[in-house]
DNA sequence: CGGCGCAGTCCTGTATACAGTCTGGATCGC
DNA sequence: GCGATCCAGACTGTATACAGGACTGCGCCG
């Protein structure tokens, strides 16, 4: 499958790695690492023999790469021919939160009125359990990493009390902005002056969707979770005015109205 | 940038379509085209080789053409390589209505709460008078095509209103599965037997949400744009039950629980 | 008679060659 | 000195060649 290999060494790189995850796969993971970096500056074209170069990869699964990037939204074609690093404004950044708000919130409430398997519901309770545990330590610090994997991990499972591939399907887009996925922001609130609370606060948040899952009660596991998601909005706001974009994922992708 | 024509007869074709629209383009709407006109059929492998025989274009568009339908949600990967068509079951027909309206009803939202500008509002307003038009003919045949071109536009002036790109790229992405987009069931109710009535509640939620959106009630411009999706359910809802599932667009992807 | 192994064929993933087009710069004319 | 034009380089879109897997059908063995 692999055809006539360049390079022996990336052969042996990948045969350890699982499986050879297909050229096409390592290009496009490559690319987004590059491009989320900011190593590839936004608005700037993407080359494709560059970039093979760069990546030991061929110019076709290069390009299928970019396609899949542009469909993802990270990238954009330009008229001429070939793609470019998109560039988003602050205002899209509120907006791609808000979708992905709007669209948990609907799988919640699919969630609350179909009624969700209780093996879901017990492992979305673990789940709680396990981020309690990361929260709670006040003072001391916190285990960021830990707590952005078991929030994504509780974001999942609601995806999945919902049970629809379709909408599913949906937010894992609105998710592909770096700076729209749930745990995008956690690491501005949880930055020296950042606001502690919030974590507290979205992890209240998180037991009472569930609780109103349970219940059955739509319309409120709705309105939870898109609140849930403007903490992304306020910890996005202080980012802004406090020169903390750094904390951002992919902030390389935001345009500033002000210079950087 | 065509590179050698295999066909004379093909380049000639083409060159009275404007300025050649790229082999991939080509590919990639005739391939949607045989995937809705059921003619590759629900979960069938499609092969590129007869692919490229049948649609006169080579290999290399003709994979960037089933990876951008791939993301569109009409295809999806096999495991051991290539694609087949995507089945749907009816359930996620309804879900992917709910996705559109929930979405839609988002831009209704945004576009009530930012305030829209005065000439898209007139637009709007143009666009429902001349809808107005089309459905009053109580009893005399509506005029179909013009309802769902019109009812396209008027939906397309609303996402304008919000003035989100991402919403509006998110929103056209929900209406890749063709019994998902706006006026997908229009035919439907509009079949001998079929509530014509419905016609006209539609008609009157677009003026009410447009009234709503003006008055920058965005609560109610949401809700309304949710009710509006749900015709759509009513129309799934009549068409499953009554056998008319060929009225609807893309029927032949929808697996039916029993037999076809 | 059924299960397993094996080979052939089909098919995809990858690499690369080729041709057309766009861009940037330098040169020439005014 | 400035602008328009022409040329060269680079880059993309397309076609095709090649190699390695996967599936199918058949034959063989238990």
């Amino acid at each position: 499958m692999t055809g006539t290999r360049v390079h022996p060494a990336v052969e042996a790189e990948e045969a350890r790695a699982d499986r050879t995850p297909s050229q096409t796969v390592r290009a496009q993971i490559e690319l987004r690492k590059l491009v989320l970096s900011g190593e590839l500056a936004s608005g700037d074209r993407v080359p494709e023999l560059p970039m093979v170069e760069r990546l030991g990869v061929s110019r076709t699964p290069l390009r299928m790469a970019l396609v899949r990037l542009e469909e993802e939204g990270l990238l954009e074609a330009i008229p001429s021919g070939g793609f470019a690093v998109k560039a988003f404004s602050e205002r899209e950044v509120f907006e791609a939160i808000e979708i992905r708000g709007t669209l948990e919130g609907l799988a919640a409430r699919l969630a609350a009125e179909r009624g969700a398997e209780r093996a879901g519901l017990e492992r979305a309770a673990r789940c709680l359990e396990a981020l309690d545990d990361v929260v709670r330590p006040q003072d001391a610090a916190v285990d960021l990493s830990r707590y952005v994997e078991l929030n994504a991990v509780f974001h999942d499972i609601l995806l999945d009390l919902a049970g629809s591939e379709a909408l599913a399907r949906q937010i894992q887009r609105a998710c592909a902005l770096p700076f729209a996925s749930p745990s995008a922001l956690v690491s501005v609130q949880s930055a020296p002056g950042g606001d502690r609370s919030l974590l507290a606060v979205a992890q209240d948040q998180h037991r009472c969707v569930l609780s109103a899952i349970e219940r059955r009660e739509g319309a409120r596991a709705e309105a939870i979770m898109r609140e849930h998601a403007r903490i992304a909005h306020r910890n996005l706001e202080r980012a802004l005015a406090n020169q903390e974009m750094h904390l951002v994922p992919g902030s390389a992708l935001i345009r500033r109205r002000f210079g950087t």
